[in-house]
This record gives C-alpha cells, sequence and structure tokens, in this order.
DNA sequence: TTTTTTGCATACCAAAAGGTATGGTCTTAT
DNA sequence: ATAAGACCATACCTTTTGGTATGCAAAAAA
C-alpha cells in the first residue's frame, strides 16, 4: 500500500477514539515509519487530512452495507432487517466505545465547519436515498404497505440507529445496543405487507 | 450572579459549539470581564471545569423534562409525546446546529475519560430509569399494554431522541427534526391502552 | 546521461494552550 | 482595628500544535 493511502488508515484508527480535533497527526506519524515531512506533502493541512479521510476512508465504509439495496428485489424491509442482524453480529463490545464516524464527526464538527457538514450531510442523504427508494419501490411490488412513509422510514432508521451507536459510547452495554437494534427491526415490520 | 455560576454558563456557551475539547476557556474569559485568575480560582483545570459544567449546569437542564414524570398520575405515552411535542416547541431551526450537550459530550469524551464518561452514563440512566418506572406504573394502572416493555421502550426513546438531535447537527432540516419527533410519538402509541 | 520531479526525512519555528506565581483588594472573623 | 482569608488581575512560563523550510535519494523524463 501507498504512503498517503497507509497514513489515512493511520490517522483514521486515532480519529476514532480522540475526534478531530483531539487528533494529534505528527504523534500518529511517529507511530509509523513515516514522519511529518510524508504527511504535509500528501496533505496541504489538518483540515484536508480530516476531508480525505471523511471521502476515502469514511464514506466508502458507511454506503457499503446499503449499496446492495439499490439491487435488490425482494423485500426491503427484510434487507434492512438483515443489517441490522450484520451490526449485532460485527459489533464486539469493546468496539462499543467507538461508535458510529459518520455520527461523530457530525457532532464534532458539523458546527466548526461547514466543508465537514456538507459531506456528512451529504453522506447521511445518500444512505437515506437508497432506503427510501427501496421501500417505495417496495411499496410499488407489493412487499411494503400503502401507509408507510419511505422518507420518514428511511430518516427514522438512520437516527435510530446514530442514536444508539452514540448511547453506547458512554454506556458500553451489548446487551442494550442489540435490544435496540431488535426494537428497529420490530418497528420496521409494521411496514411488511402480509405475515 | 457569582462570578463562578456566571464562567460556567460562558463556557457552556461555547462548549455546546466548540466541545470540550475545542473549548479555549481563557478565550472565553476574555470575553467576559473575568481573567484567567478567576478561572483557576475556582477550578483547578480544565477537566474539573468540564465536569462542573456537566454537573451544574446541564445534568439540571437534561432532567428537568422528565422529573414530573416521577409523579404523574396519568398516560405515561401521553406525557412522552408531550415532552416530544415540547421540543419540537421549544427547538428553533437555528438551534438545530447545536444538538443536546448530553449526547455530544458523550461522543466526544466517553472513550478519553472515565470521568466524563461515568457521569454522562449516570446521567442517561437517570433518565431511562424515570421512563422506565413510569411506563411500568402505566402498565399497573392499566394505561400501558402488557407486551410492553418499558425498560426497553425508554432506552429505544433516548437512543431516538439523541439520534435525530445528532443528525439534525448535519442537516439543520426542522422538518425532518419534528418528522422524527413525530414519528417517535406515533410508535409510543402502539403501546397505549385503548384508543 | 543529465535533469527534473517525486517522495519523504530532518530541523526549525511562531502561535496557542494550559497552567503557575505573585500580588493586590475587599470582605470577614477576631 | 487588625489579622486572615476569599476573590480575582497580571505577568510569566512550558509544552504542545500545526505547520514551514530545506535537503536529499530515488525515480522518471529529457
Amino acid at each position: 500500500m501507498d504512503t498517503r493511502m497507509r497514513i489515512l488508515e493511520r490517522v483514521y484508527e486515532d480519529m476514532r477514539v480522540k475526534g478531530f480535533q483531539g487528533l494529534r497527526a505528527d504523534v500518529v506519524m511517529t507511530s509509523m515509519d513515516v514522519t511529518k515531512g510524508a504527511l504535509y506533502y500528501h496533505f496541504k493541512n489538518k483540515t484536508v487530512l480530516g476531508y480525505a479521510i471523511l471521502e476515502e476512508v469514511i464514506q466508502p465504509e458507511y454506503l457499503k452495507p446499503y449499496l446492495p439495496l439499490l439491487e435488490y428485489e425482494g423485500n426491503p424491509v427484510s434487507f434492512l432487517q438483515s443489517i441490522l442482524s450484520g451490526i449485532k453480529l460485527t459489533t464486539e463490545a469493546k468496539d462499543l466505545m467507538f461508535g458510529d464516524p459518520v455520527h461523530n464527526l457530525a457532532l464534532e464538527m458539523s458546527p466548526l465547519d461547514e466543508g465537514f457538514r456538507k459531506r456528512l450531510e451529504i453522506m447521511q442523504d445518500s444512505v437515506k436515498d437508497i432506503i427510501s427508494d427501496a421501500l417505495y419501490r417496495g411499496q410499488v411490488r407489493g412487499f411494503v404497505v400503502d401507509r408507510a412513509k419511505p422518507v420518514q422510514i428511511a430518516s427514522f432508521f438512520q437516527a435510530m440507529l446514530a442514536g444508539n451507536y452514540g448511547m453506547a459510547k458512554a454506556h458500553l452495554n451489548k446487551r442494550v445496543f442489540d435490544n435496540n437494534l431488535d426494537m428497529l427491526g420490530e418497528y420496521l415490520d409494521e411496514f411488511r405487507v402480509g405475515v
């Protein structure tokens, strides 16, 4: 892997726990076999580094679980529930302290830097659009009840996920975390057609 | 008001947008008619200042809406819905960028400082207990359906609220914010006995 | 083969951050 | 009345932060 990408990945690791403001990029460098020279060669300043991490590391991971939904032919409610199950399975108790990178950055940086805010907004909107479109197509195909409001449900789903990640950062309780995901899954069942 | 409390209030204002790490207490001082001398007379260091803001400014405000629930005799579902309405009414569009102070701090400081994490956990648990107790009493009194799980609903309610505040920081969209609150209100209706 | 450019290391640097040391005034207890 | 302590301003001080300036080896272009 090239140096630039190694820097992004490594700094991202640190940003997950320190946040962007608490991030000390040069300190992170010394924990690799790289120095500040490399850092400031590839990135003009700290803010640009942050944007790059957001776009090149965080965004792809953030969108990944939802992309298959674009071509999914089955019931979108089932798909969303499978995402929740996936989160339960892949999130270990020791990872709860990290939270969701997108939500973390949104809370920390949105009021401080319009570049961050806008990028985060776009990312969240992308996911919201994917979900709401899938729900709409699900309605057309008879998988989702007509009274369901796709955009609102998508937004609710996202907010609940984000909130659950956030609460877990203080509580570090995997059982509560999982339970909230289950509740969200049951809530979605309301909008499923048939049994 | 005494200097100590004035400092707490004023620094809190800044912390709402900068976060704790981004907070520059001495800079804030210069915007009052107070200097660092006063600051470090009342607070040993920045961390202690943060704890004081959390305990003396944020906590009371955070608990306030839920305290009446301790002695409320009516349907707790209605009460929770009235809290949601209250949030809709009192949260102006321009305030969306601030988010929820407790959730903000939880995301930023929980992984970094156990003193913050523990205090935040206790605060969130307090509210969760108030809500779940009220729901339980509601079941006993026939206001809330038996299948409702008070603790889980309380936790879900909190996570959703936190998540909604968080999403709004990037989106700054009052309509979406309100809509999510409405959805949560409708969700609670599931657990109401009768019509 | 020279020359230029790329990729990084090393050394330096100004400002900011967080805090301390000192001293003065104003109140309170004696 | 006076000694003691509370309260706060001013001036300093150290470390950290976020960079810049320079140099140099390897790769690529001419």
